[in-house]
DNA sequence: TGCCATCATTTGTCCGGTCATTTAAGGTTG
DNA sequence: CAACCTTAAATGACCGGACAAATGATGGCA
C-alpha cells in the first residue's frame, strides 16, 4: 500500500473512532506533514480521498472540517444520466410554442421556488413521443437571466437545454431537486394536450443547481394523470452487518 | 479559471469534437506538457478530472485511452434509512381504521401490481402529523399472506411495518419501488381527510422487496394535492468509480 | 519457433519549493 | 460602535524533479 493510502486509512479510522469532533476543525496539512513525516502532496492526496468520501470539507483560508464519522448511504437510486429522470420508454421531442422573458410574480415565484422580480428566459411547449407523436406533457423551461444567451444557440438543437448550458457556460450540474405534486389540469394546457380539463394532473418541477444555492434552470412538466406515473427504484447497497470499512 | 481547468475544457472539447478515436490512445502526459507549456502536475490534474468524468482511462505503463466523447455523469439519491422515503418534516402517527384479509380482484391487482386471487393482509387508516394532528394522507398497507403473522405483533407498535417484518422474519429489504401518480380524490377518503371530493390527489405506491421478485409489502398513500408534494434530490457523483475508504 | 530477459515508455507516487486566493482575527479609524 | 485595513494562516495552484511500478516491444537463446 502506498503512503497516502496508508495515511488515508489511518485518518479514516481516527475519524470513525471519534478522535475529532463532528463539525470541528481537522488538523492542518502542515500539522499532518509533521506528524506523519510525509510531504504536503501526500497529505493532500489522502485528504482529497476523505473529502470525496464525504468525511471532510475543506475551505481555503478556513481549514478542514469534519463532516461525518463514516460514509453512510444505505439505499441509493442511481441514474446513468439525467435523461433517466425522464423515465419515458422512448425518445421524446420538444415542440416549442412560446419563447421569451418573464418577470416573476407572486404565483410563479411560489411554484418555481425563486424570488419575485427576477427575470427568467422561458420556453414552453409540448413534449411528444418521437415514435407516434402522442403528447405526454406540457413543459415549461426557465433559464436564469445570466445564461439567457443560450437562446441564440438553441435553434435546431435537439439536446436538452441543461446540456447546452453545461457546454456553453462550462457548468457542472451538482444537484437536481425534483418535486412532484398533484394539481388540477389547467384549461389551456388541457386543450394543448387534448386532455380533460380539471382532471387530476402531475406537476413535476425540476431545479438544476451548479454549485450555487440558486438554480440556473427550472423546468415544470404537467402530465395528465391517466397518461403518466413517476417511478423510481432504490437499491440497498450495504449489508446489514457490513461495516469494517477499514 | 485556473490552468488545469482551462486545459480540462480544451481537451474535453477536443474529445467531444472527435479529434481522438474512441478506444484509441490519447497523447501522453509529456506530450501534453510540451504542447501546452505546463507542468506535469497541471496536466495530470486535468486528466484526472476527465477520467473522473468517464472520458478517459489511464493505465500505468500502457498510457491513456479514450473511452467516450461525452461525459456520462452519475447521479444518485442516497438515503441513510428507509425513513428518508417519507420526506415529512416531522414525525407522523398512523391511526388504524380497518384491518383484515382481502382477496385481490381486478382493480386492486392493477394498482398494487400483484395477481388476481392472491390474499393480502390489509391495514387502512389515516396518517397524521404528530405535532398538530393534521391528517396528511390516507394509507393502505398490504402485507403478503406468508407474513400475515405480523398481525399479532402489531398491537401498540409505532414502528413502521416493514421494520417489524424485517425483525420478525429476518428479512432484508433489498429494493423499494416508489410510484407516484395523480388521481381524483375518492369520496370516502376525502371525508376521512376532510378534503375536497374529486380534487387532485397524489397516489404514492411503495413496493418493498427482499430478494424475491414479488414484494412482501405494498403501501398506498393518498395525499390531497394541496397538502403534500413529494421531493427528492439527486447529487452528482464526482467520480464514476466509488472512492475507496481503504 | 517459442520462451524469457531486457529495456524504453508511460503512468503512479512522492519529494521539495513558490506564489495565489480565501478566510478569520485583530487593530485602527472615523 | 461600526466600518475598514492589515496581517497571519490555511488551502489551492503550479513548478521542477526523482524514483517506482506496470506495460509492451525488442532481441537473444534454447
Amino acid at each position: 500500500m502506498t503512503r497516502y493510502q496508508e495515511l488515508r486509512q489511518t485518518l479514516n479510522d481516527e475519524i470513525a473512532a471519534g478522535v475529532f469532533e463532528i463539525g470541528g476543525k481537522f488538523p492542518t496539512e502542515f500539522e499532518l506533514c509533521e506528524r506523519f513525516g510525509v510531504s504536503r502532496h501526500t497529505v493532500r492526496e489522502a485528504l482529497r480521498a476523505l473529502e470525496d468520501n464525504g468525511l471532510l470539507s475543506r475551505q481555503a483560508g478556513s481549514g478542514t472540517t469534519v463532516l461525518a464519522r463514516k460514509a453512510t448511504a444505505l439505499y441509493t437510486q442511481t441514474l446513468d444520466s439525467l435523461a433517466g429522470l425522464f423515465d419515458y420508454a422512448t425518445d421524446t421531442v420538444f415542440e416549442k410554442r412560446h419563447e421569451g422573458f418573464v418577470t416573476i410574480r407572486e404565483r410563479l415565484a411560489e411554484t418555481l421556488g425563486c424570488s419575485i422580480g427576477e427575470r427568467w428566459l422561458r420556453f414552453a411547449g409540448l413534449r411528444r413521443l418521437a415514435t407516434n407523436g402522442i403528447a405526454i406533457c406540457w413543459t415549461e423551461i426557465f433559464v436564469a437571466e445570466p445564461y439567457s444567451a443560450i437562446r441564440s444557440a438553441l435553434g435546431d438543437a435537439t439536446d436538452p437545454i441543461y446540456e447546452l448550458l453545461q457546454r456553453q457556460f462550462d457548468l457542472e450540474i451538482s444537484e437536481v431537486e425534483q418535486r412532484i405534486s398533484a394539481i388540477s389540469m389547467p384549461i389551456e394546457i388541457a386543450q394543448a394536450l387534448e386532455a380533460e380539463t380539471h382532471a387530476p394532473a402531475l406537476l413535476v418541477r425540476r431545479r438544476y443547481f451548479a454549485g450555487s444555492a440558486n438554480p440556473f434552470e427550472v423546468t415544470l412538466s404537467i402530465h395528465p394523470g391517466d397518461r403518466y406515473a413517476h417511478t423510481q427504484r432504490l437499491h440497498r447497497d450495504r449489508k446489514r452487518k457490513a461495516p469494517s470499512t477499514g
